[in-house]
DNA sequence: TGGGGATTGTGAAAATACGCACAATATGCT
DNA sequence: AGCATATTGTGCGTATTTTCACAATCCCCA
């Protein structure tokens, strides 16, 4: 019953995601191995770092050879949760939560955004691609009512938090924040902050000359 | 005329931007002076980390006081690169391509779209929110005159990598880039991936129960 | 069958990052 | 003035993460 010891890091969690990506454009590509160095250079990291990720999700590599791509996949897939189906609520149809709704690219991730919320009174009642935006109040009854697991704000900052709360009242265990607020939720709902003004700040910092910084990692 | 040894790891760097973004708020508030626990609850860290971060980009915290809102925000601004105004273009007039073309918030970050382009003949000539998009050829043409530095990749990822060569030969120094593909750069310039997909991953594995990681870091 | 070249997995060292704990400093109140 | 209270800046031990380096493993081909 020894599951595995699966030690993973966090710096390393983050990481999983983009030896995914890779993986995929590679099997897409046709290729059926990947080597550790080939995966690092793609993503700009150490070839020592790659073994020791993959290794530590389990054994998938054969020395001489590298790593069988659609293996690799199945288990970062696996690894990443990205074989379950995920229902989410969107609230806060703005600009970029209406950008997010269209997004194609989510499906192959198992998301799809099964409600629209927003609390603009011209907004409520009306149809985006053809879902229904609902004001915020009905949220606790939506969520709950469909047992959806994660929520998707993309209000203004003021309102983040509030609606961070409903969400997690109604039972809402995974929150993707664009608001960029820090959420206050309890320690068993995960929360992820997709802070655009940071990215932008990032660049900012090399454009204005004040660094030397190497080229960052990802994310 | 040693100007301050300024060591900054790479993970306070990171963080910047959250205390830059924290303080905003306070600053808004009308608050004028914040101690590192109040800083540090607000971003759910630890108040020795964030008077360690501070400390190291100069001497703003007054003992039995605290910090000075005004000040450390203008120092954060600085050192962030967000006094100097950028202009860049935009490639991929998707939906998030447009989203983020209308997203009024960069404009307090010094940020200013110049130019949209994409390669869809059916979108060349029109006009979103009064701007021309424009064939991706004339990339080189227009980064090059109006000297842009940065360029926002929008597009497909197959499509990534070949406008980043575009731009880098324009002249560009800093890329965002939101395709999913890492894109390989010569060093001095640099690149900041925006990886949704990323974010979700993040996401959809604590949905399936596979984890029992705790709240994690922002971004 | 055996040697050569490639590549993994990992022990151990090095580098980073974190957080505790406390001396130093500042204010306000009596 | 003197004491109580608040809060910074940082030395230092610990934990985490990265990197090096190499034995072990595997395929290919003669």
């Amino acid at each position: 019953m020894p599951e595995r010891e699966v030690r993973m890091s966090r710096a390393m969690l983050a990481r999983l995601p983009f030896y995914y990506r890779t993986l995929a454009a590679h099997a897409r590509a046709g290729n059926g191995k990947i080597s550790s160095s080939q995966l690092a250079a793609s993503l700009g990291m150490d070839s020592a770092r790659v073994r020791r990720d993959l290794s530590s999700i389990g054994e998938f590599g054969r020395p001489g050879i590298g790593y069988d791509v659609p293996e690799l996949l199945e288990a970062l897939e696996e690894m990443l949760g990205l074989r379950n189906r995920t229902e989410a609520v969107l609230v806060g149809v703005g600009r970029l939560g209406a950008a997010l709704f269209g997004y194609p690219g989510f499906e192959g991730y198992g998301l799809r955004i099964v409600s629209l919320f927003d609390s603009d009174p011209e907004k409520i009642g009306t149809k985006l691609n053809g879902a229904l935006i609902r004001s915020v109040s009905e949220i606790p009854h939506v969520v709950r009512r469909l047992s959806i697991q994660m929520g998707i704000i993309t209000t203004p900052p003021a309102s983040a938090q509030q609606i961070a709360d409903m969400l997690v009242n109604a039972g809402v265990i995974a929150i993707w924040n664009f608001a960029p607020v820090s959420l206050s939720v309890p320690p068993e709902v995960m929360v992820r902050d997709e802070d655009l003004a940071a990215g932008l700040s990032y660049l900012s910092r090399h454009l204005s000359g004040t660094t030397n910084a190497a080229r960052p990692a990802q994310e």
